[in-house]
DNA sequence: AGCACGCCGACT
DNA sequence: GTCGGCGTGCTC
């Protein structure tokens, strides 16, 4: 008798094992890989086989054993690499293994995907031009064809061609129709030319490094730390196609979808082909993706952390491109981290991987310092262009000198030059709506999301908006807290900045480009579009302004509060103040033009801002590290957060205080590496409709261990606790 | 995830 | 008496 082992598609914390059913005579084909439909209590789902064996007839179950009732699909959905990729991610974030094999799927269930199908009319071989008499119309169709080599049915019409005119054709067997399929692609309209370009020294040796290792057929990771405008992508390129000479694959990983479209232009040129995944295209899609990767068709993957689940075999070089942005961690469950995910696809496939950035993680740059990655910089930018100017403005001495605008008066003054020498600049705030903030003069309170209790800005509309949720609300006209009428409207966000935009520069054509103003697949794309036509002169926005566009005309470049992000509670808070400086400069002046640059900022003394503003990333990274070691943060530990919900904010905080306390006797006290746990404390979102949220956070230098106690409690069966790995916010 | 089982309150 | 609320537990 043959039995499989099945991984049921139903996504609870509770249901771990892998369930056991019995192959019928029909299925006896079956391998691992295969997705299955079985019979499952009372309903019937999909699954995935994981293994197959024979054993003995007489073999006892304690339960009574099922038969497999269907195949899916006509092969094996996954590869034996995806396979051990599930294993692996699912054992490493702790979640069950339904969760990892979902993501190497177009869509969350198994369901079938219509293929589309298209006529293509072509010549019959056998055509006898000479003898064959004609008519006026099925002439012009047959030089169509014959121009064309091929012309899809559809099109008819638009060459006011009718179909009759085709089928006597056909029927002459002179034209032969055929059904082709259609691969749905939303990029496959991409079209670029590529461009010489010459080859910096730095460039050349990076090149060179990273060449090596790909000859070796051996892991290895390198993180490539160049300035903006030092030309990293011209780097990928190259050493793409190496991988492909050396005839292995390329996955090209990019932070948000915003940046494929990018990213594809770019290696269109060079590549034929290309294929794009990411969530925001739609289950045909990504289907139609699926297929052309399995069929060997594609040599180059591109897109963000999806682009890791596909059938692409024979991997020889993973790019992971801003490797520090945060985007890379998903945010629900299962809670990955695609550099981390990649580094680990690379290992197992005796692969290279290569981490790009002007501003890399701390982590990663430590461990390139300790020689984990190998270190490759290119500091200069290419054609020699010159790094831009930064000057940093003291919002504290504008609001002395009386100025009590969002824009400083050298600010005002650069737009002023810049626009009269017909130039653009680019603004960046990093808050969207008009007010941030609604508080009450009198008590203090403020305006709070019904859902999750986070705070709600005010929009230009008059209306509350939370930004989390979505939920809108009417501003209160008196304090819902002590009944007085003194509402205050703090802080500024993009709308608030655009009407002082208008006051101070009137002629000005302007843009905001923030989430309420980009729509749909490529709502960004057209506003950049729009801009790097010059339809406009200034181009403001929330940090998605600052991120991978080259647009030429630009040379002034604008951060409105730059040190707003150092006020979040967070460890990261310095990091991700350096790295916004330094991107939005890296915008301003790329091509002939030199580039200026202002940076507006209350706390101008702090260092983050200070190094920012002088470009110099070593001395940001050695002022920041010994600061992470002295409180053990990372890249000194690592972190894992535990939330612990419940309806009852009593039992939630009860529930934590034990694990609290069980692992500080069983790991804090026994490991030999140093481990730490803190709270519970409530968590920034301390209430989701009715459920109450607390935190715990364990700093870690040895993962296992930590894994090791979650397991030895079974804290990861429990629907009441979510484990983040790696977390990017600890609270 | 579904779906049944089961144990308490409101009703023709 | 029973209808039905949704907490609990099981599915090879």
């Amino acid at each position: 008798m043959t039995i499989a082992e099945v991984c049921v598609n139903v996504t609870t914390n509770s249901i771990r094992q892998n369930f056991t059913y019995r192959v019928p005579d029909c299925l006896k084909f079956l391998t691992a890989g295969w997705r299955v439909l079985i019979p499952f209590g009372r309903q019937k789902i999909d699954g995935f086989v994981m293994g197959v064996h024979d054993v003995d007839d007489a073999t006892k179950f304690d339960f009574a054993l099922k038969d497999i009732s269907d195949v899916v699909d006509d092969e094996p959905w996954f590869t034996p690499a995806m396979l051990s990729a599930a294993r692996w991610l699912a054992e490493f974030y702790l979640c069950p293994l339904s969760q990892t094999m979902r993501l190497f799927m177009p869509g969350q269930r198994v369901k079938k995907i219509s293929s589309r199908f298209e006529r293509v009319l072509t010549l019959a071989a056998d055509f006898d031009a000479e003898n064959f008499k004609a008519r006026p119309a099925q002439l012009k169709l047959l030089r169509l064809i014959t121009e064309r080599g091929e012309l899809p049915a559809t099109e008819l019409r638009a060459h006011r061609i009718l179909s009759v005119t085709a089928k006597k054709l056909i029927d002459a067997g002179i034209v032969k129709a055929e059904q082709r399929r259609v691969l749905r692609d939303s990029y496959s309209q991409v079209e670029s030319v590529p461009r010489s370009f010459d080859l910096t020294d730095e460039q050349r040796a990076a090149i060179a490094a990273v060449e090596k290792s790909l000859t070796a057929r051996r892991f290895r990771g390198f993180l490539l730390h160049g300035v903006t405008g030092s030309g990293k992508t011209q780097v990928y390129i190259e050493l793409a196609k190496t991988t492909r000479q050396l005839g292995r694959c390329v996955i090209v990983l990019v932070p948000e979808i915003a940046l494929t479209s990018q990213a594809v232009i770019n290696f269109k040129a060079h590549f034929a082909d290309v294929a794009v995944i990411h969530s925001r295209l739609s289950v045909e899609e990504r289907s139609d993706a699926f297929y052309r990767i399995r069929n060997g068709e594609v040599g180059i993957v591109i897109g963000a952390r999806s682009a890791l689940f596909t059938p692409v075999d024979n991997i020889g070089l993973i790019i992971v491109d801003e490797e520090q942005d945060a985007s890379y961690k998903q945010d629900n469950t299962p809670r990955y981290h695609a550099r981390t995910v990649a580094e680990e696809f690379a290992k197992f496939h005796e692969a290279t991987i290569i981490f790009g950035s002007a501003t890399p993680s701390l982590e990663n740059f430590y461990r390139a310092k300790q020689g984990e990655l190998t270190l490759l910089k290119m500091p200069r930018r290419v054609l020699n262009n010159p790094l831009p100017e930064v000057e940093c403005v003291d919002m504290r001495a504008e609001l002395k000198a009386g100025n009590k605008t969002v824009l400083s008066r050298a600010l005002v003054e650069l737009l002023r030059e810049t626009l009269a020498a017909n130039q653009q600049a680019i603004l960046l705030l990093n808050r969207r709506g008009w007010s941030t903030v609604v508080m009450c003069r009198n008590c203090g309170e403020v305006a709070k999301c019904p859902d999750c209790g986070l705070p709600m800005t005010y929009h230009a509309d008059g209306k509350l908006l939370c930004h989390r949720c979505e939920v809108e609300a009417e501003p209160p006209k008196v304090c819902p807290s002590c009944g007085s009428r003194h509402i205050k409207f703090l802080g500024t966000g993009t709308e608030k900045l655009e009407r002082a935009l208008k006051t101070a520069l009137p002629a000005a054509k302007i843009i905001r480009m923030d989430r309420d103003s980009t729509g749909g697949k490529f709502g960004h794309k057209k506003i950049l579009d729009a801009f790097a036509a010059h339809e406009y002169d200034i181009l403001f926005g929330t940090q998605m302004v600052a991120k991978g566009h080259d647009i030429s005309g630009v040379t002034a470049v604008g951060v409105l509060s730059a040190d707003a992000a150092l006020s979040f509670a967070n460890f990261r808070a310095a990091e991700m103040c350096f790295e916004l400086i330094t991107q939005a400069a890296g915008r301003a002046g790329r091509a002939d033009l030199p580039g200026k640059v202002i940076v507006q900022a209350y706390n101008v003394d702090a260092a983050a801002i200070r190094y920012g503003c002088a470009q110099d990333y070593e001395k940001f990274y050695a002022s920041e590290l010994p600061l992470r070691e002295a409180v053990f943060f990372p890249p000194f530990c690592r972190l894992v957060k535990l939330i612990v919900t419940n309806t009852d904010a009593a039992e939630a905080k009860a529930s934590a205080k034990k694990i609290r306390n069980d692992f500080r006797a069983e790991v804090v006290k026994k490991s030999i590496s140093r481990q730490e746990i803190f709270g519970p404390i409530a968590a920034a979102i301390a209430n989701l409709r009715g459920v109450y949220r607390f935190v715990l956070l364990i700093k870690s230098a040895d993962l296992s261990d930590v894994r090791k106690f979650l397991r030895a409690h079974d804290l990861h069966k429990r629907d009441d606790i979510w484990i983040d790995i790696d977390p990017t916010t600890t609270d």
